[in-house]
DNA sequence: CAGTGGTCTAGACCACGTG
DNA sequence: ACGTGGTCTAGACCACTGG
């Protein structure tokens, strides 16, 4: 027998959809069908069928079968960047640079988003991240002390705050939020640029179970984007 | 026994990992130990892997084993939003309004994008997706006619251009690019806000095989953001 | 309640890449 | 060379859900 295996039947389904011989809407065979009509085993269609409905283009029920959904769900994978990595990779060499660090009372919308008390304290750090001397990108970091009480003494200047926290709180989960921002004051004058210009900007706070870790905002230089593959 | 699924032994894998048990770069034990220990089959144990390796959380090598990433990879699956369900889902109703339309020669930089010589024969459909009558976004699209004729004849004032694509021309893959813009007169006006307002933006092209068939940019109202979990 | 997908098992062979 | 992950198989049982 030729080379069948689970990526051979999921391209070939997957160009039967795009061929138009199944519409969307259908229903396509059920597995046992598929298997004997490539001659593989159901385990093998069903593994092939999963990564598809994983794809967004197909749907499946218990009992009524698989249909090709008929608006497929389009969804990209963004590997959320490291700057360092970021910096890196263009050839540029990497620092952080320390505009403001504190060790403060929550404000109260970042209490909230941490899920703490508002007279919690919290390591307030603003870095700008350098490429070759150029800014590339301005955090904005709050770290719960409860969490994390180390990061006081950490190395801020060598290692960011981000690489520190991965190696101590690892493995947290998280939420992100991509948005477009204006440039305050402060952005503004590491980008060299005018106030209120458009800057593309990361929210993002991790926890670990239920310890709210971390919360930053990341805005890049102008003209930043995040490229992926549909 | 109880019920020992994959998904079982692949969170109790990720807590061992979570817990500093197996810290970033060592070598988890293989699979066949794992299937032991926890009293399944390598197969299961195998998929549990995947998973995570899937994740971004272990690194997988033949002969070397299984190692946990030093910094992992984190990433996240975004689903392209199709402004009409966007809209819809808020509980407003969904319209198109369309404010440009013409079947113009493609400016340099669009047939460069979509491949094609620059004296092809593009359309270009301006549209303003409009929720209960406010502008929620704004997208300008150029379609290649060679690959869609038919779009000509197509009601773009009851079904967007993208979900007639998406009958017409269905599963195509794509780029997208998120990044921040600047308003233009056309938005400003739109959004009802200053020109120069940041917007965030999504950039996209798709195509069918070597055939492109359409790139847009679409923008949206100030404050609009996409989310996701990590 | 019956048919479909979801999953597990035990065993087997293969492909890769490290040591 | 050989140990590890990658995959396939045949058969089985289960869970869900639509008719």
């Amino acid at each position: 027998m030729s080379t069948l295996n689970h990526q051979t039947i999921r391209k070939a389904i997957r160009e039967r959809i795009e061929s138009g011989e199944w519409l969307p809407g259908a229903t396509i065979p059920g597995e046992v069908d598929l298997a004997a009509e490539y001659g593989c085993s159901r385990t093998t269609v069903n593994r092939a069928m999963q990564n598809l409905a994983d794809d967004g283009l197909i749907e499946r029920k218990r009992r009524a079968g698989t249909r090709v959904k008929e608006i497929p769900t389009r969804q990209t994978t963004f590997k959320i960047p490291i700057v360092r990595h970021e910096i890196e990779a263009s050839g540029a060499s990497y620092r952080p640079h320390i505009l403001e660090r504190e060790t403060i009372k929550a404000p109260n919308h970042i209490a909230a988003r941490l899920h703490l008390k508002k007279d919690a304290k919290l390591f307030h750090l603003v870095t700008a991240h350098l490429g070759d001397g150029r800014v590339h990108a301005v955090e904005d970091r709050w770290v719960n002390l409860s969490a994390a009480p180390d990061i006081i003494k950490a190395p801020l200047n060598e290692i960011s705050a981000n690489e520190w926290l991965i190696r101590k709180v690892p493995y947290s989960s998280g939420d992100v939020i991509f948005s477009a921002s204006a440039a305050a004051a402060r952005e503004a004058e590491a980008f060299e640029t005018k106030i209120g210009s458009a800057l593309f900007t990361i929210d993002r706070t991790t926890w670990l179970d239920d310890v709210y870790i971390t919360t930053m905002t990341l805005r890049y230089r102008p003209g930043y984007n995040l490229q992926s593959r549909l």
